[in-house]
RNA sequence: GGACAGAUGGCAGAGCGGUUGAAUGCACCGGUCUUGAAAACCGGCAUGGGUUUAUAGCCCAUCCAGGGUUCGAAUCCCUGUCUGUCCGCCA
């Protein structure tokens, strides 16, 4: 959401950061609605203040036992100018909400330009892209997997349809490992608040972070008016919903491991075979609501949380800054670090660190206050993956293959919670 | 799921249909007093919007949300949401 104010003041900009996105003028049409609004509520206003005047007169001359019959027949005649008044103010309103509230975020300056994914600009890599066993044509994941008999598509397949899958055994349990180790990660070394939040959530809660209006497709509705969360952003940023917290409980930092549930109705055929793109998947979530001054700081902090956990795991990775074609709904500017999958010989996104800047914000009514300022101010919100644990689990899988015996390595820092495993292996 | 009770400013808590945007206490901010602090005393202290050069003034809205009754609603009526208590069911 945007400030009417500040596209008043300066129409072309906000123009010019909407072509950026690749979208038409849009300021015109704002502020043209926005105009008609104002002289509505002004003209209402004036009749309000009528009303009540006249109302407090009725009083009077009440109390002291007069009969005041013809000024309450005129201000019945002002309740009818009224409620035509009412009614434009509200479609009006209504209107303008329609249309700023599809509207993406404007993205920073130092965002690159660009069209898709090939236009975003690298800006580092970690590690030797290679499998650490010297496969030379290291198998995907799944092949490793259903190899192994602990990666199930078909029978998920029946269960529930296409897009998921059923793991067992030690491969279930690499998952859960990874998982508690990223999230101890994400708490005691990083300093994040763990939540374990719902996972249902509002239309109110959706429509904050900017799952709602616009992308209501990619989103599971339950029967009774909820939402199944697409990714534990949506709950953890909504913390702050409706609130004006103090600023020097600033930055609030949360994590959460979650299920998220997508339908990826826009990405029919693609990565359809294996558990890259699923239905459903665990996310270790990180979140940060800070002062407008510290969300940049804030934003290069996230990124080393997540790159951090591919680093312990000795994960081979690159870090893009996405193009403005490739930037979110939601975001003015994300950080994409992307993993060696040996299998596809490629790497894959893992994580996606964005800085939201007031536009949630906005959304949710979510603000801060200086103790003993009276100004209150939105605050920035930032979500990043700390990380995506089902394409970790495929990470892992293929950097920690082993082509003499087709089994998977455990890494290092996961020994600890594999129960003693040092290694997967057919049974 | 059933029955009852409730929802008021940062918190607690008053409030007869008519100068109530809202008593009072606490918290907070400023001041007096004090070497300093505490206490005491004095003053201030909601949010959003319109108008405006203005974070000055004026005006409008807001007492959970949305409708309604009325000349006038925090106060009356309806619906919804949430909270509490009891009953039922249950991981």
């Amino acid at each position: 959401m945007f400030d009417l104010k500040a596209i008043r003041e300066n129409p072309s900009d906000f123009d010019a950061a909407m072509a950026r996105r690749g979208l038409e003028a849009q300021s015109h049409d704002i502020l043209t609605l926005d105009e008609k609004r104002r002289a509505v509520q002004t003209a209402l206003q004036t009749l309000q203040q009528e009303r009540n005047e006249k109302s407090k007169e009725i009083g009077k001359v009440k109390a002291a036992g007069g009969d005041a019959q013809e000024t309450m027949d005129a201000v019945s005649a002002i309740k009818d100018k009224m409620t035509a008044l009412e009614d434009q103010d509200r479609d009006l309103g209504e209107e303008l909400k329609t249309i700023l509230s599809s509207l993406p975020n404007i993205m920073k300056d130092d965002v690159p330009d660009g069209a898709d994914e090939n236009d975003n600009v690298e800006i580092r890599t970690w590690g030797e892209p290679k499998n650490r066993f010297g496969a030379n044509d290291c198998p995907e994941h799944y092949d490793i997997g259903e190899k192994l008999g602990m990666m199930d598509f078909e029978t998920a397949a029946k269960l529930s349809g296409s897009r998921f899958v059923l793991l067992s055994s030690q491969i279930a349990r690499l998952e859960r490992a990874i998982a508690q180790f990223m999230l101890d990660t994400q708490t005691e070394k990083n300093g994040y608040t763990e939540c374990s939040p719902p996972l249902l959530v509002s239309t109110d809660v959706m429509y904050g972070t900017g799952q709602l209006p616009k992308f209501q497709d990619d989103q599971f509705e339950t029967t009774d008016g909820r939402w199944l969360v697409p990714t534990s952003e949506v709950v953890l940023t909504n913390i702050v919903r409706e609130e004006i917290v103090e600023a020097e409980s600033l930055p609030r930092r949360y994590t959460a491991f979650t299920p998220c549930f997508r339908k990826e109705a826009g990405s029919a055929g693609r990565d359809t075979r294996g558990m890259l793109r699923q239905h459903q998947f665990y996310k270790v979530e990180m979140v940060s609501i800070t002062h407008p001054d510290e969300s940049d700081a804030e934003h290069e902090r996230m990124l080393k949380c997540a790159e951090g956990v591919l680093e312990a795991l000795e994960i081979p990775y690159r870090t893009v800054v996405l193009c403005t074609g490739d930037t979110g709904f939601g975001a003015r500017k994300t950080f994409d670090i992307e993993a060696w999958m040996p299998g596809q010989n490629a790497y894959r996104e893992i994580s996606s660190c964005s800085t939201c800047g007031d536009f949630q914000a906005r959304r949710m009514n979510a603000r801060f206050k200086a103790k003993g300022e009276k100004k209150t101010d939105f605050v920035h919100t930032l979500n990043g993956s700390g990380l995506a644990v089902g394409r970790t689990l495929i990470a892992v899988m293929e950097n920690y293959y082993d082509p003499a015996d087709g089994g998977v390595v455990i890494p290092d820092v996961l020994k600890p919670y594999m129960g003693g495993i040092e290694k997967i292996v057919k049974a």
